[in-house]
DNA sequence: TAACTACATG
DNA sequence: TTCACACACTCCG
DNA sequence: GAGTGTGTGTCTCATGTAGTTAAA
């Protein structure tokens, strides 16, 4: 068991870190939380924290028992006197039976329901009938809770981690060693410049993370919400990666008023975009109605996008009177081979069919994709990565710098990325020194490395079949467009049995076609004449 | 009773 | 909850 | 082959326990 006050200290950690290093970023609803909470008496802090971890909105106040909060009812009441937390009261009977456990629900029903039913009704089906209930026959119910202040928490967690996926999980991770950090000198910095911003991207993370939701259960969002979403969304953010997924949730919403059949709604909602991939689908939108001469305007302003790629690309292809690109065709400095195969296990990934098959003209394959891009840049250049550069780390959590998979990351550190590729080229730096590093740093969090996604033993075969100046020129394609640090590496890797020999295979099948950033690496790839091409698999 | 899920815990 | 990926489908040249 | 939508897998920490459901 932790000390009694473990807990209640990892968020004063963060409160204290946020307001002597922030304190510019604090407004007034977040100064007033924090002095609400900090005029409670200990034991209540202790409970708002409990439940905070803990997964809610609504608590029941009879289950609640911590050692070190002690008596649960003056912690409660504290809370609910500070506005830190509100009980459900005689309203709301709906939110406190749903905490009920089946069988407590069966009991309330007893004797008022026509006979046996219930003994074989499900819970949902027994919470229905409960809520029919009269409110004399549920005065029983145990009362419940339900935190406040949920907004003000959410802005300390995206001040003190930069991020809006790390919480106080991460303090307790870190202390009992599942987590390793990379110690780093911090430099706490941040891309805000006031509150106001902060508030702002708050509220994009949020409308975005509420469209994503809709999207992973394939519903659609009520007309007044979208207009809520829209309004969350339609000014620019200021953290960069905040304004990456903004772009990502306005062509959501766009197509959520295609949908319902607006084009114009969904026009103004891409206008507000800065960046892909929403920017591309106002151009077509935009061609697609006939507004032709916007269209074009737009892709005169992509071809100038100091982004350097997905928006060029498109905008040297886009064909506005076609409403599309030109086809880029098989085009391209690699080769393709062909392949029929059976298909036994319809259920079996390709890239694992072809592997086995390869497995069995003797070589060895891998399946790779990404994770090895990542694994070789994570190695090789451990010590840039974790380079205390300002701005670069702002907390004891982070498993890379902010600007890793920003455009900026190499220019930052030209000079120690270009003397570590010459290193690589010159073979002073190779396979041993990669491998070194994983026995050393074996495990700790770094976003590059996926420690367990290969063994040991195929670490190694990988890197001594890739000579040091292969390594380099693989790092430097990489490190030149970040992006390929996650995107279009090809799928499987051909190990020979000597050092030296290895291969890349980018596996194809019917109907499935090169993304750009797979073009890339192809590209990049076979101009440095490693050998590498694509496998287009056809099932017999 | 047992499989299965959800979740609080440190 | 994210993100990249494969795949199924439509539409087009 | 371009575009769109959908499903899947993924390093989300591992483990014990309470609760639900359906079968014995
Ligand atoms: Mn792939
Ligand atoms: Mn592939």
């Amino acid at each position: 068991m932790p000390p009694p006050d473990y807990y209640r200290a990892n968020l004063e950690r963060i409160i204290h870190w946020v307001e002597s290093h922030y304190g510019h970023l604090v407004d007034a609803p977040l100064l007033g939380f924090v002095t609400r909470l900090r005029r409670l008496p200990v034991h209540a802090q202790r409970l708002y924290v409990r439940l905070l971890m803990r997964r809610g909105p609504w608590f029941r106040v009879d289950r609640l028992a911590y050692p070190e909060v002690g008596p649960t009812a003056p912690a409660v009441l504290a809370l609910c006197l500070a506005g830190l937390a509100e009980l459900a009261g005689a309203h709301r009977t709906r939110e406190r039976l749903a905490l009920l456990r089946s069988d407590e629900l069966a009991d309330l029903l007893d004797g008022q329901a026509a006979d046996g039913w219930i003994r074989e009704a499900r819970k949902n089906d027994r919470l229905a009938a409960c809520e029919e209930l009269e409110p004399t026959a549920l005065a029983s119910v145990p009362e419940a809770l339900a935190l406040l202040g949920a907004e003000q928490v959410l802005c300390l967690q995206l001040l003190f981690f930069a991020n809006d996926r790390q919480d106080l999980v991460d303090f307790i991770l870190a202390d009992l060693g599942i987590l390793r950090f990379e110690p780093v000198s911090v430099e706490p910095v941040l891309p805000w410049r006031e509150a106001s911003q902060v508030r702002r991207d708050l509220r994009c993370l949020d409308a975005a993370d509420e469209l994503s939701a809709f999207a992973a259960a394939a519903a659609l969002p009520e007309w007044g919400a979208l207009a809520r979403l829209e309004t969350a969304l339609k000014s620019p953010a200021t953290a960069t990666r905040v304004e990456v997924r903004r772009n990502r949730a306005l062509l959501r919403l766009a197509r959520c008023w295609l949908e319902y059949g607006d084009e114009r709604r969904a026009l103004a909602v891409l206008a507000h975009a800065s960046g892909a991939p929403a920017r591309e689908a106002h151009c077509r939108l935009l061609a697609s109605c006939g507004e032709m001469e916007a269209a074009e305007r737009l892709q005169a302003q992509l071809m100038a996008a100091p982004d350097g790629d997905a928006e060029v690309q498109f905008a040297k292809r886009f064909e506005p009177d076609r409403g599309r690109c030109r086809p880029l065709g098989r085009t391209g400095p690699w080769r393709s081979r062909r392949l029929t195969l059976v298909r036994m296990d319809p259920t079996e990934r390709i890239e694992q069919v072809v592997m086995h098959t390869l497995a069995q003209g003797g070589g060895q394959a891998l399946h790779v994709e990404n994770a090895l891009i990542g694994l070789i840049v994570g190695l090789a250049f451990w010590d840039i990565v974790f380079a205390p550069l300002p701005g670069a780390f702002v907390h004891p959590f982070q498993s890379a710098p902010l600007d890793l998979f920003e455009a900026g990351f190499r220019s930052r550190r030209a000079e120690a990325i270009d003397a570590r590729l010459c290193e690589l080229a010159n073979g002073s730096s190779g396979s041993k020194q990669l491998l070194d590093r994983w026995q050393a740093r074996f495990g700790t969090v770094n976003a590059l490395v996926p420690w367990h996604r290969f063994s040991a033993r195929e670490v190694q075969r990988i890197l001594e079949a890739l000579p040091a100046p292969v390594l380099a020129c693989l790092c430097k394609t990489a490190l030149e467009h970040p992006p390929l640090l996650r995107r279009g590496f090809p799928d499987l890797i051909l190990l020979g049995d000597a050092p030296g020999h290895f291969g890349f295979i980018e596996v194809k099948g019917p109907g499935d076609v090169l993304r750009p950033e797979q073009r890339r690496w192809l590209g990049a790839m076979a101009n440095a004449r490693l050998p590498v091409h694509v496998l287009e698999v056809r099932w017999a």
